[in-house]
DNA sequence: TTGACATATTCCCATATAGGAATATAATAT
DNA sequence: ATATTATATTCCTATATGGGAATATGTCAA
């Protein structure tokens, strides 16, 4: 009777900007401004029931708000949802950001200096040592 | 008869950090270090099957990388596939971060204390005014 | 009213899950 | 050789898609 398939996308924010067309959406929504849906569907080049749906998964998750005005509807963008993002993958900047601005990033431990190569691990080479 | 459904996890790295127990695969490699598969079955409290198939996933996008120890297997984060993610959302870092100190980042305390209302938009409420 | 316009929703469907159970493969130990 | 350990893979299934097409809802204008 449990069967957990694939996880919502309407769950969390990971799972809401998986999707390529979303994140274009939120693109568009990232100058802060509230945007038409018409608009997008010009701008994107995407069917307007795409726009609508995705829009709708947008502001489900609480990425995006909806106004009206007039006959249409203005979404804008509600960027601190993306904040859970922004803080998880930024626990493993320090492994590329060596030489990032001291000012910033102040030494943030040597421990990444060990990333020499980037290896994609094919059969060929997966047995390769590091 | 284009069926185009949902995007593959193990076409890009937005997907495949889209499912929970992976993230907690990768925040137990966060340190750098090679684990074992049963290490993180252990740690994680998963059944191995699970571990392998996420680790799978996470190998075929190139998150981790594999490297054969004994009868185990050693599995260690490429964490530079994650910039991707980190250079996306960083682009609305702006959006909550204000106040942000030009020296360190501590000034976002003041920012975090700003979000005071998180506000879904139900029915109710999604004609309010912003 | 009617009609044009803007957006949302519904229906159908092919596909990709993620989980569980069982099994297969691989390496080591006895 | 067999047994044990470690990991991977296969099979199954329930579910959640995302796209397209059609339709419904809602708003304004004449």
């Amino acid at each position: 009777m449990f069967a957990m398939p694939r996880a919502a996308t309407t769950t969390d924010v990971f799972n809401a900007i998986a999707e390529p067309r979303r994140r274009e959406i939120i693109g568009v929504l990232g100058d802060g401004k509230a945007h038409a849906v018409g608009e997008l569907v010009h701008r994107l080049h995407m069917p307007q029931p795409a726009v609508s749906k995705h829009l709708g998964v947008l502001r489900k998750v609480g990425i995006v708000s909806r106004r009206r005005h007039g006959q249409r509807r203005l979404y804008r963008l509600n960027a601190e949802e993306l904040r859970p993002v922004h803080d998880w993958v930024k626990a493993y900047q320090r492994f590329w950001a060596h030489q990032l601005d001291r000012i910033k990033e102040r030494a943030e431990r040597k421990a990444a200096e060990r990333l020499d190569s980037k290896r994609r691990q094919d059969k060929d080479e997966e047995e390769k040592p590091w």
